[in-house]
DNA sequence: CTTAGGG
DNA sequence: CCCTAAG
């Protein structure tokens, strides 16, 4: 107030004086005028304000403006600012001592029918709307007037439509004040259901709740509903993406096991034929799919099925290539040491995997059908071909003789040594 | 712990 | 992939 600055500095002790006189003229004025009903909406509580500060100022203007230096659009600004506020402040501390702050009304659509509800609100003793529900009310009515997200989202019990809709007329706010009230009832067990519901899955290591920022009018409705709806297309959703590298515990429901798996599996099939076009040149496709696991709700029951890309196979027919059959361990450390998954066993159980597929495919060519099984169709020839060598090389143990007979050192190239021993 | 083998 | 027996 740099104004009230300037008239301290020329008179402090009139300006104070005339300020006050003209801040009570106007007070007066505009409780008369509310009293008597005439204020009914902005317009009309700032238009009755113009015009008598309008007559006020022409009137000032021969005496104070002079004695002040004031212009008219200066007084004229001072008063109005006061008056707008000031009247409003002062029903706001009766009615609402904490949820108006002067200023904020400048936005709304209905005083008049505000403050008829808030009578009609605070004439209701009854225990049924107790102190939240009005204040809550003040609140969502600034939130109205403010447009503020975070006043909106403090104010969770509440309905921007009825706010909007409430019309002057007291016998229709019975109604108005009777919905958001059954609806808070309503919501109360809401809320404890969502946390409950939360703690619940919480506990079973699951999904986890967003907080809903949403400003949106029925905002309220949402929370419950997503906890319930969203739990199944979250939790595929929340499974594509990888947890943490340790891949710890995520459980899912059976059957968003089973669908996901079927997904995964189109999708890596689409991934396994890139690679393998880029296979033909390219050396080795540093790719190792970030595939979540999967454990079952017990604990470490089932890893999700890790689709074995064309650069681990590689890796895993050089490594056996290098060490032999049966040396899983050390071809883990020399070769896998990088990604945490594909233990020995697994290793073993991939080269079991790729000798069947080898001999499937050695049939299939023998019986010349033009179907293939998709399960192996996306490895490359090369690989298979390469299996087949290390298969004649070194024979499984289980079909062949001992493994120790055929690869007695750790040849490097085993392109030419295989002789057609044991097939 | 590692491996082989069945499921 | 999981589980288990055997070394």
């Amino acid at each position: 107030m740099e104004r009230k600055g300037v008239l301290y500095n020329i008179d402090s002790s009139i300006a104070a004086k005339r300020e006050e006189e003209i801040n009570q003229e106007v007070l007066d004025l505009k409780r008369s005028h509310f009293e008597a009903g005439k204020i009914q909406a902005q317009n009309d509580l700032s238009a009755p304000c113009e015009d008598y500060l309008l007559g006020l100022v022409v009137q000032e203007s021969q005496s104070q403006n002079a004695m002040f230096g004031l212009t008219n659009s200066e007084l004229h600004d001072l008063s109005r600012d006061k008056c707008e506020s000031q009247i409003l402040v002062e029903y706001n501390a009766v009615k609402f001592p904490t949820a108006f702050t002067p200023g904020d009304i400048s936005n709304v659509d209905d005083v008049a029918g505000f403050f008829a509800e808030a009578a009609y609100s605070e004439k209701m003793n009854e225990s049924v709307i107790d102190h939240s529900a009005l204040t809550s009310k003040g609140f969502s009515f600034m939130s109205n007037a403010m447009q503020n997200e975070g006043q909106i989202v403090n104010c969770e019990i509440f309905d921007m439509h009825e706010s909007s809709a409430i019309s002057p007329p007291v016998t229709s706010q019975t109604m108005n004040i009777d919905a958001p009230l059954t609806k808070k009832r309503l919501r109360k067990p809401t809320r404890r259901y969502i946390d409950e519901s939360s703690d619940l899955n919480a506990r079973r290591s699951r999904k986890r709740e967003e907080v809903s920022t949403c400003a949106s009018a029925s905002k309220d409705k949402f929370p419950r509903v997503r906890c319930q709806k969203k739990s199944r297309a979250e939790s595929t959703e929340m499974e594509l993406f990888p947890e943490e590298s340790s891949c710890k515990a995520i459980q899912v429901p059976f059957a968003s096991l089973v669908n996901e798996e079927c997904d995964k599996r189109h999708a890596s099939n689409a991934i396994q034929v890139m690679k393998a076009h880029k296979e033909a040149t390219v050396v080795n496709p540093k790719d190792d799919a970030t595939v979540p696991k999967k454990f079952d709700q017990d604990g470490v029951r089932r890893k999700h099925h890790r689709l074995w890309t064309v650069s681990e196979v590689r890796k895993l027919i050089d490594g056996v290539a290098q060490y032999g059959v049966g040396r899983w361990s050390h071809i883990k450390k020399l070769y896998f040491s990088s990604s945490a998954h594909r233990t020995p066993v697994d290793l073993k159980d991939k080269w079991r995997n790729l000798l069947k597929a080898c001999y499937l495919q050695k049939q299939s060519k023998i019986t010349e059908k033009g179907k293939h099984n998709l399960s192996w169709r996306p490895l490359p020839k090369s690989v298979l071909h390469r299996v087949n060598e290390l298969a004649n090389m070194h024979p499984y143990p289980r079909n062949g003789r001992c493994k120790s007979s055929v690869s007695p050192c750790s040849s490097s190239s085993p392109l030419h040594t295989n002789r057609s021993n044991i097939q």
